[in-house]
DNA sequence: AGATAATATTAAGCTTGACGAATATTATGC
DNA sequence: GCATAATATTCGTCAAGCTTAATATTATCT
């Protein structure tokens, strides 16, 4: 098992993102499946144009990834670590 | 177990306090057992007065608690949640 | 083509927090 | 009491990122 002073910066990186409330939601929602923009935004109650924004971030992260349908886009986890770490905060924090 | 919709802000609130390199070395060091600034400090090779900083906002956020021996202070793991989600970080990412 | 719905982009104001430097506090030993 | 070591506090500067508003893009439908 490496060291986490190796990993620090990328580890730190992947927790600044989930360290705000907004995304936190969003990346719980989609842990259940891939949902739309529309859907992200009514359920965290916040602007459209900020959901947007924060959904660019989260991908460009390589935390999400986004897949185009007609009119909608659909966002969900890009990467199995997120899930894994999703999962163990939800186990601590939520029962 | 209750949706981390009610818990969004805390939880946030929490990986925050991780999502920086140097915070997350020190935790990672402090879930070994106590240490003190020095050591600390020394580890991470940051300014003494930065790391002061850094163990004070910890601190008052609750995860971190503090002792003082003589002039030196030890710091540890004030919250058992966190020394399970720094468990479960290390376990995703430092394999 | 025009209207509408879904999503993305851009820009401005504002707050937070990181960083560095300097200084202050506290305790110990001589 | 003085010097020193360990730790804490304060201050100024700067960059990152949140928020909001306005506008742009893209696709669908009639």
């Amino acid at each position: 098992m490496k060291e986490i002073l190796e990993k620090s910066s990328e580890v730190s990186q992947v927790l600044k993102s989930l360290s705000h409330p907004v995304r936190l939601k969003v990346l719980c929602q989609v842990l259940e499946g891939e949902k739309t923009v529309n859907e992200l935004t009514d359920f965290c109650g916040i602007a459209q144009s900020a959901m947007s924004q924060f959904l660019l971030r989260m991908k460009n992260e390589g935390i999400l990834a986004s897949r185009k349908e007609g009119t909608h886009v659909f966002y969900g986890l890009a990467d199995p670590k997120i899930k894994k770490l999703l999962k163990s905060i939800k186990e601590i924090y939520c029962k």
